[in-house]
Parts: C-alpha cells; sequence; structure tokens
DNA sequence: CTACGGTCAGGAACCGGTTCCTGACCGCCC
DNA sequence: GGGCGGTCAGGAACCGGTTCCTGACCGTAG
C-alpha cells in the first residue's frame, strides 16, 4: 500500500464517464444500475486495475472483518488446532483472523490485545495467561470479547470451557486398575487456568489409597523435559502432564534415561494433541475438543459481531483416549 | 467496531476545548503542542476512554502496519516456526501479521491472498503450493512480496531460500556408510517447491551402488502413515520423508507393524520440527533454519515496505541432524 | 397535454483520523 | 513604539471508499 495509490475509485469513475457513487455500486453488485453502465464500468476497472482499498472500505463501513486471536504459543498444536477451527468457521462468515502469539509470557498478553483490537470487530482469548483484573479491564475495549477455556472468565465473557472432571475419574479409574498408586502431576504454569483445572480435577478424583504428588514443569517439551527426573525421583509410577507437550518432554527424557515406558513408568498427558498418537509408545491423554473449541468460540462471537444477542456459555466434553503409555504398575522393589 | 463510534476525536477535541488537529497531535506524541494543553488533553482522553480508530489512521497514513503471510498448513510445525519468526522480527518494525492458512489446498491459497492484501502493506508466501502463472500474476497486487522456501521463485520475487544440498550429501553419506543401498523416498506434494528440490538432491547425491525409489506421500502425518507400507513392500532398508511429518507418519506406522527403527529399517525426514528430537527413536534430519527463514523474509520485505529498495535473495544453509532413527543397515536376509 | 409515479445517476455528507497551511499572538530588537 | 521572526493552535483538505438524498428523465394514465 502507497502513501497514496494509484487506481482509485475516482480514476475508474473518470475513465468510465461516471460518478463515484456508481462505481461503487457496480462494485458493490447493487441491482438499480443500468446493465450497460455495469459492463462499461466493470471493464475499466478490470483495464485498470482497479482494486478497491480494503482500509477505505473498513472505515466507511465501520467494519474490518477481521476477529483478533489471542494464543499462548502458536507452536502448541492445541493452539494451532483451535485457530484453525476459529478460522474455517470465520471464513464462512466472511471473517478473517489476526493471530497473536504471546510466546507463554503473560506480560504481552495485554499490549497485544490492544494492538489486535485497534485492527479487529471482535477478540478470541485463547487460554489467556493474564491476571483476571486484567482481564476485566479489557470490557473497556468494548469490542466484542470471547474466552476460550478459562472457567473464572465466565462470568466476564461470554466463554467456551470443557469439563474434564468425568474424563478425570476415567483415568484415575484406569491408573488404579492398573495398580498405580503414587502419581506426579508435572505442573502448568500457573497463569494457565487449565492448570488449576486439571490440579483440582485430579485432586478431587484419585482414590484415597493413591497419592499425588506435584512437581513444578511449565507448559512446552523442554519443560516436561527438565522436569522428569525430578518427578522420578518422587518414586512415582506415574508422570502426568500439563498438557501433552509437558508428558511428550518428559516421555522423551524417560527414554533417554533408559526407562521403559509404560513397563517401568506410564506418562499421561491433556489436550491430545496429534503427536501424541504419533510417538512411541502413543500418550494417554485426556482430548480436548480442539477443532470444536475454535468453532464454538467463533459460534458465540459472531452474534455479537453484529449487533445482536448471542449465548454466554457454551461447555464441551473433554475424554479419556488410552494409549500404550500407561501401563500396569511395576511391582514393588 | 460498532457502525459509529462512541467516542471519537472530535468528542475529545469538544471536551477539552481545542481542535481535533490538536487532540492529535497529542494524541501522536507531536512536540509542539503546549505542555499545558497536552496534560490537558490527556486526561480528557483517558477520562472518556478515547481510543483512535485505526481503521482511520491506516487511511489517512495510508499504512496498515500489517503484514500478510500464507502458509500452507499451521499445524505443520515447521510453519509455526518459521510464523513465530516473522512475527518476532516484523513486531520489533512495528508491524504484525495477518496469517491465512491454506490447509494445503493449493487451489485456495490465490484467494486467500487477494484477502490479505486488501488488508495488508506486504505478503510473505511460505513454500506456496499454487503454480507459477498464477504466482507470477500476484505481482498485479502490487504489493511487496517475499517468497520463502520456493527456489523458482527467486526471479519474480524476493525470496529467502535453502541450500539442501550439501546436507543431503551429508546424508547420503551416512547413510552409505551404514551399508543402505536401498531407500525409499515419501513423496511429497507435487506443488511445492520443496519437493522437487529435495527429490533431484537425493537424486544427485546417492552412491552409484545405491538404489533410490519413491512412492508419493504428502505432507502431513497420515500421509506417512499411510505410504509406510507401500514404502516397506519396496524392500527399502532407509525411509526417507518429504519432511519430519511424513517421516513421523511412516515411523509410527512401523512402529505398529513391530518393525523395530532402526534395526530392521532406518528413517529420516527433512526440517528438523521440534518433534523430531523428542519422538522415540529421535529422527535424523536435514534441519531447516525455521526462525531464521522467518527472520530473513521479514528482512527482505522490510525496505520495500518502507519504499526502499532491498536485497532480492538469501540464501540460507540446511545441514543434517543425525539421531538414533537411522542406524546400520540389517544383514541381507 | 399535463400530472404523477417510478427508476436510476450524481452530489454531498460521512466514516475518523493526519497533516499542510495559515494566521494570531508573543517577545525581541532596533 | 513599531517591525520582524518564531511558536503553536485552528481550519481545511485529504485518505478512498459508502450511502443517503435529490432531482432529472422516462412512461403511463387521466
Amino acid at each position: 500500500m502507497r502513501r497514496t495509490r494509484q487506481v482509485t475509485i475516482l480514476s475508474v469513475a473518470a475513465a468510465a464517464g461516471v460518478s463515484k457513487s456508481t462505481v461503487s455500486r457496480v462494485m458493490n453488485g447493487t441491482p438499480t444500475v443500468d446493465p450497460e453502465i455495469v459492463t462499461r464500468v466493470r471493464d475499466v476497472a478490470t483495464r485498470l486495475g482497479y482494486r478497491p482499498s480494503g482500509t477505505a472500505q473498513n472505515l466507511s463501513r465501520g467494519r474490518t472483518g477481521i476477529v483478533g486471536v489471542l494464543v499462548p504459543d502458536l507452536a502448541n498444536p492445541l493452539f494451532a488446532a483451535i485457530l484453525k477451527g476459529i478460522s474455517a468457521e470465520a471464513e464462512k462468515d466472511g471473517y478473517r483472523t489476526l493471530v497473536a502469539d504471546a510466546n507463554e509470557q503473560p506480560g504481552e498478553e495485554l499490549r497485544h490485545l490492544h494492538e489486535l483490537a485497534r485492527q479487529s470487530d471482535g477478540l478470541i482469548l485463547c487460554g489467556p495467561r493474564m491476571s483476571t483484573p486484567d482481564l476485566a479491564g479489557l470490557s473497556e475495549l468494548d469490542e466484542p470479547i470471547v474466552v476460550v477455556n478459562r472457567k473464572p472468565a465466565r462470568s466476564l465473557f461470554p466463554s467456551v470451557t470443557v469439563d474434564s472432571q468425568e474424563a478425570v475419574d476415567a483415568l484415575c479409574r484406569h491408573l488404579d486398575a492398573l495398580g498405580h498408586t503414587r502419581l506426579c502431576y508435572l505442573a502448568g504454569p500457573a497463569e494457565a487456568a487449565a492448570e488449576s483445572d486439571r490440579w483440582s480435577a485430579l485432586q478431587s478424583s484419585i482414590r484415597s489409597r493413591t497419592k499425588l504428588l506435584r512437581i513444578p514443569a511449565g507448559a512446552m517439551l523442554d519443560d516436561g523435559h527438565a522436569a522428569a527426573d525430578e518427578a522420578l525421583a518422587t518414586g512415582a509410577t506415574c508422570l502426568i502432564g500439563f498438557n501433552d507437550l509437558v508428558a511428550l518432554g518428559a516421555l522423551a527424557r524417560l527414554q533417554e534415561l533408559g526407562f521403559a515406558v509404560p513397563d517401568r513408568v506410564s506418562v499421561a498427558g491433556f489436550d491430545d494433541i496429534v503427536y501424541a498418537r504419533y510417538t512411541s509408545p502413543g500418550l494417554t491423554t485426556i482430548a480436548m475438543p480442539q477443532t470444536e473449541f475454535g468453532q464454538e468460540a467463533w459460534r458465540l462471537l459472531s452474534p455479537f459481531l453484529q449487533g445482536r444477542k448471542g449465548r454466554r456459555t457454551r461447555t464441551l466434553q473433554a475424554r479419556l483416549v488410552i494409549r500404550p503409555s500407561t501401563g500396569p504398575a511395576p511391582m514393588r522393589g
């Protein structure tokens, strides 16, 4: 985009010998234009290579057709998948997505959001790590906002959340049946709402004879890799990652150390990212409805973009996927 | 963004008893304003919750501060990584990235690009799958365009490409030393420039005593998974994926089938996506400079956005990363 | 033949900012 | 005290479209 464009609606109007209103009508397919004029304007437009300025259209139409999406980390396939879900659904309604990647740095989120808001008609926040006051402060942006996967935000903004309790129950039953009585949770970032969700779901699901330990890790592959040694030192027979990346990181470390999985140690995660199925052993995990997250987020947002009211919450179900990474607990001693 | 905004520059001007020019100057930090007026306007602006319309600024400034990025598939960590590289670098210059994901459907790319162009100052095309005439036709968008990882496009647009030949030579030497004399390449999409690059690099690198076979696969995990059986049937002792996803998909299939890797079959890929290191066995691969791709793409694009001339090509080096997925060829049956 | 109603193109206002140009006002110097 | 130069706020044009309103022109009916 140059400072001033080469061929504008005025050039076309002049060349076609009509007013710019008429050119505008032709370009937008308004039916009340003489067919002969339509073809003439069309011809001139293509001959001159006229392309309407999106910016000018945005201004006069009062909308950009862009939805801003904030993700903690695009390298996490979970968010890539959610984003795909959003894009696909938004596209059907003629919207495009402007993405901001906070690189798992909670402090960056606000800045990104203000930037996004400048160019968009609405915002979707995926698992935002920011503080609740900051989140609440976003209402002053007065743009429609939808939050994905952050339960405490439901009172503030329309939200898509997931109910993992049942799946976590199933996981705990599964592990109990395999004889695991000492589990170690590799915790995620304290700022992630999913972190406390998952931790408390685990706490309320474990059998009384089972001990649940907790080691800080993070949200990325390297975090799981780095935390594995400490987790092993707890004597746990099953490691549960905050998410699949952490679990896979730990899994890789176990294999480096020569710990057979699941023979010596079992591993489980959350999310069911695509790689969870393709690693070896395949990873037992609590599957999030990833694309659906995105779809539903858009469906919640969409009515507000049109100035209508919409529903405010949508709860999806997580489900347990059992793969070879969890097996019978090794015999004592 | 509502049809007409609540608090505009005019509201602020009125409330502060100044002209809108002055408000504009204050908001942009123009130094030639009476300090007392500055504070007054600032106060009024925050009190009213004034937020300048990005769209209006875009129009009058003649730039959007947005760079459009087209990727074949965001679920491919390679492109997620390149995108991160672009975003990080562009952000330093005050630009944001608008992403379009073509979902590996070459036919969608043109449509996405036209959409992107409406809202952006420049475009970065990552490994575009579209035909060369279509690519050439993009010049009529008259926006600065940079192409990543598509050699034949170098004459059309500034490009960041990679030289893989040396690394492929090294791979072939490595495999030869391990005794592999029958390799099978799992080919990528014909539309991908990387596909023909890699194939011809392999062809020119293999030892004369080695047989190089070729099976069509694709660019995604499932493609590798699906192609593995056919590849095995060729009797090859080493499978080389078009990219790491294909290689990992095949690897997973081999493990399902109980083929020990690397004992019975070796596997290698291209890209060095982050999961290549974390699977088991770790994947031997030809590493692309991923973040660097993004950085360099931005650096090529940036001068053109400012109306200056810039260099037109940048060639990066791929390098071989050897991991346990390649090992000695099994003894002849 | 005139009055009336309907169709459709042009003019102008508008979207919300930025920036050039102008001129009021001030202080300094002769 | 008057002339001159510099500072800085306001007015207006501009960015490139969309859309409302107006009025010219047509055909039809009375």
